[in-house]
DNA sequence: TATGAATGAGTGTTCATTCAT
DNA sequence: GATGAATGAACACTCATTCAT
């Protein structure tokens, strides 16, 4: 049984082109930036025609703001499932969200790099959508942290602060994660867990 | 006398046309990226003409390359500076260099941040120098726990990431911080060294 | 019994979506241009699908070379009735045909607008049919004036010229009629036939 | 002496590129027109680069703004001087205004085309200055009927559509000349010059 | 009849860079 | 040290048109 093997981002709902489209756009952009990356190699990716992309996305940016919009549902999907299914004490809920986030980092190492990187380049409503997604996902982490506190788990005078360090933390592995490194994907998750707790000054469960 | 002055990043030793360009492209490289910045933008900023450019530096990833490493040891001297004044103990030495390392983030925010999003973008020699010195901070940061943990001072089992994470934490305040905001500088220092010697599961001092 | 509705350019015996595809194209090249105007504009306009345009028109330039023909047969077909239905005098028939014409350019201003700025656009045997209609217009009215040269009616020594003259000015009518101006079509077309009595130096009647 | 040279219309103000850009330009919107007309083909008749083309105008718009105010530039000059070299009576200056403006029109029938068919593809403030440049134009003409309507010597009642009416058949020149033809450009203004002072039904000289 | 997917050529424009002055 | 002119390559995007269904 693989618990965490890589399911692609693109929903099923998606029509037959797309799903190529958009998985070339996620390879373009994590190999060149949203900038360095063209239209050109996303269409070579996706074994189609320049023109033809158009036929599924109105403008670059939209494909940036697609393959974003994706990204954060999974991750967020994974956060919450991970949650619902813990135990009932704060610690071992936030250390299931952890772990479910690295789980997402390291299965869409290159998703959630240009979802830290190139989110920058979305303008309007676009980007709008995409900051409101992220926000969710720090949201996640807020309460968590403050039911924690509440509840006398966590000692931190800087709750807040501290929940958006962890995500910086978990967030910053895509930029130097490598598979088959020192660390397997389970235990960096145990580790950035532990760290999140230190970072909370949890009261030794 | 003022400790967190914004001194610019250019040296003095800098030829007359030099800083008005390097500043002006930090500044295009902090708005819109490497890539999206345009040397007809840096030119525009310097108040020079697009040719004038190349009298000073030999190509765009060259100029980038010299904002990355002005940058880079900028960061180095106050964090070194910092810890050669701070006292004995690891972890008021720790905490000394990250609330100069805070220091340099909010001093230089977007310095840092073009030095965290655009690193990329180098390659060859230069990238091979700038990523060098980022990694002379981070190894301040790693002798710094590592004898914080020979002396008993730091109990987390994971010393390198965890020297890592701190890197992280503090990096990513360029990505969100603004002037005025919630917490000054120093209390932004304070807060993070905090947040470092949490996630060191330092020993009460 | 109203003389001077606007029936609609496009005949009867036009197939189902005909209709639709002319007008929307005949809107489209007016506000644009036949070049301005894009395949897509008009499908469209025509609240039809791209590719769809194409069972009806096999290119654009044969959607424009329709379009015009229609414009310039209706043209054609109210100035001749006009002329049938006028009196002997070449100067009253000649008024009557230079009303219709005006009541044409007004009815259809759009169209007259195209059929006067876009014929460029035409080619090979389309281009030769359509301004082969355009001169038959131009026929008319150098018939009428030489008619009216040989029966003493016009005193010009430019007849022909004068004819060319009479078109050029009724035809520019379409580029700054608006609705609702300062003069009703009626009164447009009385005054215009003053201007091409007067253009013949016509003898008072 | 050469009363009709072609003088060119560019003004001797023009730095040494372009000139030729804007002859080259002249060229194309004449030939294909201004949608039909592709930078390449300016750049191909001025012999440079299409980049370069950029470094004189900054966009196709402005390229045909710049075209269509020099040759209503050197128009209105024309008509200018016609005028006050002509005689007291209004009729005469009329008809010298008439053939100055035929000679413009046959000397430079390709500007005069463009400026009669390619207005519409202006939009914002370059449309206004080139339509305020095309109404300066035909109010001169308004001016002088207007006297001449005091003065008794045109009898018209309408004295401004007659106007517009002379601007229209002499502009209307451009989509029919061919040097060569039946009439030279002389005999052509003085035959225009005829067609006016029957428009507006002068007194007989 | 009607559609969505597909394509290759072409669009205007911008790019980093070079060069003569 | 500084400039404007010049360039070739590349860009995102649109075009008219075709084709399978």
């Amino acid at each position: 049984m693989n618990e965490r093997s890589s399911p692609t981002l693109i929903p099923d709902t998606a029509r037959a082109g797309e799903a190529a489209i958009l998985n070339a756009a996620l390879e373009a952009f994590g190999d060149k930036g949203f900038y360095g990356a063209s239209m050109r190699d996303v269409a070579r990716g996706a074994k189609t025609s320049l023109s033809n992309l158009y036929n599924y996305f109105p403008s670059k940016s939209d494909l940036l703001a697609a393959v974003l919009r994706m990204a954060n549902d999974e991750l967020l999907n994974r956060i919450q499932q991970a949650v619902r299914g813990a135990g009932r004490r704060q610690a071992d809920r936030l250390s299931a969200a952890v772990r479910a986030h690295v789980g997402f980092v390291v299965d869409h190492q290159v998703a959630s790099l240009v979802a830290l990187s190139e989110i920058r380049y979305l303008t309007g409503a676009a980007r709008k959508r995409v900051v409101a997604a992220r926000d969710s996902t720090q949201g996640i982490y807020e309460e968590l942290v403050a039911a924690g506190a509440t509840a006398g788990e966590f000692r931190t005078p800087y709750p807040d602060d501290a929940a958006r360090n962890i995500v910086s933390m978990v967030s910053a592995i895509s930029t130097w994660y490598r598979p088959g490194g020192r660390l397997s994907a389970e235990e960096l998750g145990n580790q950035h867990a532990r760290f999140a707790l230190a970072l909370l000054e949890a009261t030794p469960g």
